[in-house]
DNA sequence: CGGGTCGCACATAAGTGCGACCCGGTGCATTATT
């Protein structure tokens, strides 16, 4: 009999204190708890966590949480462990002795009482050991939670590939799978729902609109012109402030050039010693250091109420990374001022990160070593054989899985029959490429929001695939038509909006999309397989370039 | 892709202009040294 939400509530207020619960948690939770794959999107990180941890709690067994940074896993164990007011979560790295593994797997394998293990925290790399698998597997699990879902997305094709194998953990437990992120527009949600293997999964989904965030832009010619006009902001705005950039140099510069101005401010990115970053995020976190000038290091796992202020002094990559990140401005529902300093030129280092083409060579000789193998070969054994460094052995891996030449199953990975090296090789260049097309429509989103000159929340709005008034009233081009007396948004004299807004619709090249947005009589569509698409409504209903499918 | 630095040619004094070259983000785990 699964528990009820009574149940849910009565463990949400003793273990936790919470009394209160916003609609989509509770439904999110129930989910859960009836077996049901869950996809939960909370934009503010507020209450994110209770939606794994009150089902965890209630429901018998061990829960296996799948976490990116082993600091977040101490967050959250310790603040579980305080409520709990007894050791309820482990956190398993390779940072810890082999004593303290053993006491967790002790608490885990207890019968349901006070010195039951609740929760295991380990990062993928370790749930992608056979050994830590056989360990899970063996366990009374209750749910698998994947938090920080996006990472599955972002970074799991080649930062971190052991995301791209937490399918077989999936499949292995066969618990329900409980995924949480703060942002994901619909095709990341979709790609985490399919790198999951996860089954029919329950979407939820808190909405996105933060009406406290002030939203504006500007562009620049002169990169002397975009730096001045980044510290004059700054050196104005109220604090605290995070200012984000694109490289460790720039985080240095900027944050000397505010100190000389007398500020307190700090540079912040992942070289700098463990010490300096955990003292700058105190300082941060207790009002000591006002602003942080940093790279994409800062984020996950930063839950400051009073942020008054997010400043991009260059582009981000993507529109899912610039809502993640003005999302740390503004949570205590104060006016916050977001601002987006631009030059086209700046999209260029972003290409670059996006760029890497994988080695042919080395796809070449990973697949005949598998080809050669008659019997299904485990990873493990196949590292051995090549001389490839581990992280780019995963990936190439990864990469020949997806475009479909090698299987994986249980008991290792096989190829293809009848697939030649030539061809596995060509086929995961392509795959690859299509993933960088992807990649580059995405980027070339963010321009859009860049340069637009309609609302500019209902542009982020509709990018997570919300509907939303043409004005908002509290962006700079909002601002600036109701100063010129103009009406935004598309107009009723024009041709107007031959598809709804998240219909669906097919191209003759780029096959089945979703329509996005309408702007300036242009019409923005997603393909599943060619990414953001941006097109003249006029050419789309002249030619019929778009159908209903 | 774009920016910064370095060295060279130019040419006759101290600098300019140009091309070649290098560098750039996120964290886990692991390994070799202090």
């Amino acid at each position: 009999m699964s528990p009820s939400r009574a149940d849910l509530q009565r463990t949400a207020s003793e273990v936790f204190g919470w009394e209160d619960f916003r609609p989509g948690q509770l439904e999110a939770m129930e989910a859960a708890v009836n077996g049901q794959d869950v996809i939960c999107v909370m934009p503010t990180g507020a209450g994110k966590s209770a939606v794994y941890q009150v089902p965890a709690m209630t429901l018998p067994g061990t829960a296996v949480v799948i976490s990116p940074l082993i600091a977040l896993q101490r967050d959250q164990t310790e603040a579980i462990n305080e409520a709990a007011g007894a050791t309820r979560a482990y956190v398993l790295n390779s940072a810890q002795p082999q004593g303290y593994w053993d006491e967790a797997w002790a608490a885990a394998g207890k019968d349901d009482g006070p010195g039951k293990a609740k929760f295991l925290f380990l990062g993928p790399e370790q749930a992608a050991r056979e050994e830590v698998l056989e360990l899970l597997q063996a366990l009374d699990v209750s749910l698998l939670v994947i938090d920080e879902a996006h990472c599955v997305s972002a970074w799991g094709h080649d930062f971190r590939p052991d995301y791209l194998q937490l399918d077989q953990l999936v499949r292995a437990l066969d618990k329900p799978v409980v995924a949480l992120t703060a942002t994901a527009a619909p095709p990341v949600r979709a790609e985490i729902a399919e790198q999951l293997g996860m089954r029919s999964p329950r979407e939820i989904s808190l909405g996105f609109d933060r009406p406290n965030l002030h939203l504006a832009a500007a562009r620049y010619e002169d990169a002397e012109d975009k730096r001045r006009a980044v510290l004059e902001q700054a050196g104005k705005l109220d604090v605290p402030g995070l200012v984000y950039v694109a490289t460790r140099a720039e985080t240095e510069e900027y944050a000397a050039a505010l100190q000389e101005s007398g500020l307190r401010a700090d540079a912040y990115h992942a070289g700098r010693s463990h010490e300096d970053r955990h003292r700058i995020h105190e300082e941060f976190l207790q009002d000591e250091v006002d602003i942080v000038v940093a790279t994409t290091a800062f984020g996950m796992g930063i839950d400051k109420p009073n942020v008054r202020f997010v400043v991009h002094a260059d582009i981000p990559d993507s529109v899912d990374s610039y809502y993640q990140e003005i999302g740390r401005g503004g949570r205590d529902g104060e006016p916050t001022e977001i601002f987006l300093h631009y030059r086209p030129e700046d999209l260029g280092i972003r290409r670059f990160f996006a760029a890497k083409a994988p080695d042919e060579e080395a796809l070449a000789k990973l697949f005949k070593a598998v080809k050669k193998h008659t019997e299904p070969v485990p990873q493990a054994g196949l590292r051995e054989e090549l001389d490839l460094n581990p992280r780019r052995f995963s990936s190439l891996l990864g990469l020949l899985e997806q475009s479909g030449s090698v299987t994986a199953a249980d008991d290792g990975y096989s190829a293809r029959s009848g697939v030649g090296a030539k061809t596995a090789v060509k086929a995961a260049l392509e795959f690859s490429e299509q993933r960088r097309n992807i990649e580059e429509s995405r980027l070339e989103m963010m321009r859009q929001y860049a340069e637009t000159t309609e609302c500019r929340r209902r542009f982020l709005l509709n990018y997570f695939g919300e509907d939303a008034p043409d004005m908002c009233g509290y962006c700079d081009n909002c601002e600036r038509a109701e100063a010129e007396g103009e009406e935004l948004g598309p107009k009723e004299s024009d041709t107007a909006q031959p598809f709804p807004l998240q219909s669906e619709v097919i191209h003759s090249e780029w096959g089945l999309g979703t329509v996005m947005s309408y702007e300036d009589e242009t019409v923005t569509v997603l393909f599943e397989s060619a990414g953001y698409k941006t097109l003249s409504v006029e050419l789309v209903l002249e030619k019929g370039l778009l159908q209903e499918p």
